[in-house]
DNA sequence: TTTTTAGTTCTGCAAGTGGAGAACTAAAAA
DNA sequence: TTTTTAGTTCTCCACTTGCAGAACTAAAAA
């Protein structure tokens, strides 16, 4: 189902996406699900090519199911699930990543409001720090909408 | 010290920290050298503040310096070090940030090179969230650079 | 020389995470 | 009705994290 290559990358690009937030498991069958070349495969063949548990393999399933990163269809008169990648909602869920850096613009705000007037050097600090946010955000979702608009 | 309203702000903003990765201490120690009216605090200042050990006071200090959100002076004929937040390091970390995102380009790149042309729409879904981030890693580094320029 | 200061490092524990394997379940097939 | 399929949930354990408190240390003060 892999070439050997293949293996190396579903390890290696595992690692990364470990490092940002996936569990091992659930990191292996997100990479998994990115590399392979059929279009979709069956809760076992995950299982199987991943050597894990089928707990294991449950949890990272639906893990990456409630977070949107994978989906999956069914075949006429099987039970079984077939798991894809969505791969095409990285629109959507940067435009959700930087919305949610708003939550962070308002701390700020905040915290300049219940500060004190004596170190004004640091209170700009937090201005311009907070200014560039708040630009940068609304850029960012500016590139992600006009990028290839379909 | 602080106020109240400022004390509730230590833990809010400490939990957005948490959530950016710190452990609870280091967040803490972060948010309140953000948030204080002082510009600098000794250690003692910083442990009696937020009710941490010793041990606990040193290493979230410690690990903060190593990743140069805070920075430390001295007085003249003190040993104490007094600490405070670099804030205006910001560009110099984002900048840092998506440059590591090469990382992860770089990585889809060989993924895109040892798939079959088997599945040519997710192949193109791959080379678009390539392009995509390409752009807008290169465009977030021009939007730092130019910003304020000084 | 002894004591104090300003921390650092070590020891031990409580809580959380992640996954294996077994037990379980609901629907479909035999 | 029994068995198989396609998972899910439960139990247990190994490992990690984060912190408190105690022991330690090196420089400065007394």
């Amino acid at each position: 189902m892999l070439t050997d290559k293949q293996k190396e990358l579903v390890e290696s690009f595992g690692v990364i996406q470990e490092q940002m937030g996936l569990s091992p498991a659930s990191a292996r069958v997100n990479s998994l699900l990115t590399i392979v070349d059929s279009s979709e495969l069956s809760f076992d063949e995950i299982k199987d090519a991943l050597n894990l548990s089928k707990s294991a393999t449950s949890n990272a399933i639906n893990y990456l199911l409630s977070l949107n990163r994978i989906g999956y269809k069914t075949k006429p008169g099987e039970r079984k699930r077939y798991f894809y990648s969505k791969l095409d909602q990285w629109k959507v869920s940067f435009k959700k990543d930087f919305l949610g850096l708003y939550n962070y613009t308002a701390m700020i705000d905040e915290i300049i409001k219940n500060r004190s007037n004596e170190n004004q050097d640091f209170n700009n600090e937090l201005k311009d720090l907070n200014e560039f946010m708040n630009y940068f955000i609304s850029e960012s979702i500016n590139l992600i909408d006009n990028w290839k608009k379909k």
